[in-house]
DNA sequence: GGTTAGATACGAGTAAATTCGTATCTAACT
DNA sequence: AGTTAGATACGAATTTACTCGTATCTAACC
């Protein structure tokens, strides 16, 4: 099962292409590392060669119909968080959702967020 | 700043004996390969290699007075836990506990647990 | 048609995580 | 004192994640 679908687990370089994908939407490999570069320094073929590797692994998919291959993430944003909080829950939290959501919020929540939290919960109970 | 008391980002094989320690408190090797033998085929020297490079990463202590050295987790469990949130917040959540929590929530949390958030958010805007 | 800018492919080197076999040491039993 | 059960130390092999240099290919310009 290490394709399943609910199992999607990118590193930490891979979810850093990941999120200028899902900000961007479809883009070269160019563009990519050019967005990269802004933050950190990370060559060219290294970025390439990473997502050469994602795409083996369907993290991402690649349009090769142009001679600049054109990629986008497989996997929506959502679903990824999804699956990253899954696995953390499971590892670190004895699989309990609401304690790594009671871990989660502390002092330094914001209002704004509280409120954002208590609407949900009551769209949740219904 | 490697060694910050904020960013203890145990690995996974890690974290499978650190989760031991906090359950059972300061243990040998013997009695944390015991326990973790009931769930994976793991070798007696391979947990103890890894708890030495925990020494060594200092993210356990160990009392070496006696023949069997006695490990204890360096960190606790809470800590830990805030920690590794904090990270996944920071690289698949663009920074915004709120995005993490409304995710980790969904249809199949208890009314329960719901009410338990509540109090929490309650509690927090004091 | 030759040059070149810009793209992908490939291979290799490094580092970290994980695994475990073997060596060695020592306390305690006989 | 010798044997041994049970402990740590050590080193090596494997796997995965990164990183990047170099080779190569090709479209387009002159």
């Amino acid at each position: 099962m290490a394709h399943d679908k609910s199992s999607v687990k990118p590193t930490e370089a891979e979810l850093t292409l990941l999120n200028v994908l899902w900000k961007m939407g479809p883009a070269t490999v160019r563009q990519i590392h050019d967005v990269v570069s802004l933050t950190q320094k990370t060559g060219y073929t290294t970025v390439l060669k990473i997502l050469q590797i994602m795409h083996e692994k369907s993290l991402v998919i690649r349009d090769e119909s142009n001679r600049a291959h054109v990629y986008a993430a497989a996997y929506s944003e959502t679903h990824t968080q999804s699956s990253l909080i899954k696995d953390l829950i499971s590892k670190a939290f004895g699989g309990s959702t609401s304690k790594l959501v009671m871990r989660a919020l502390d002092e330094s929540t914001s209002a704004q967020e509280i409120d954002d939290i208590r609407q949900l919960l009551n769209s949740l109970e219904k």
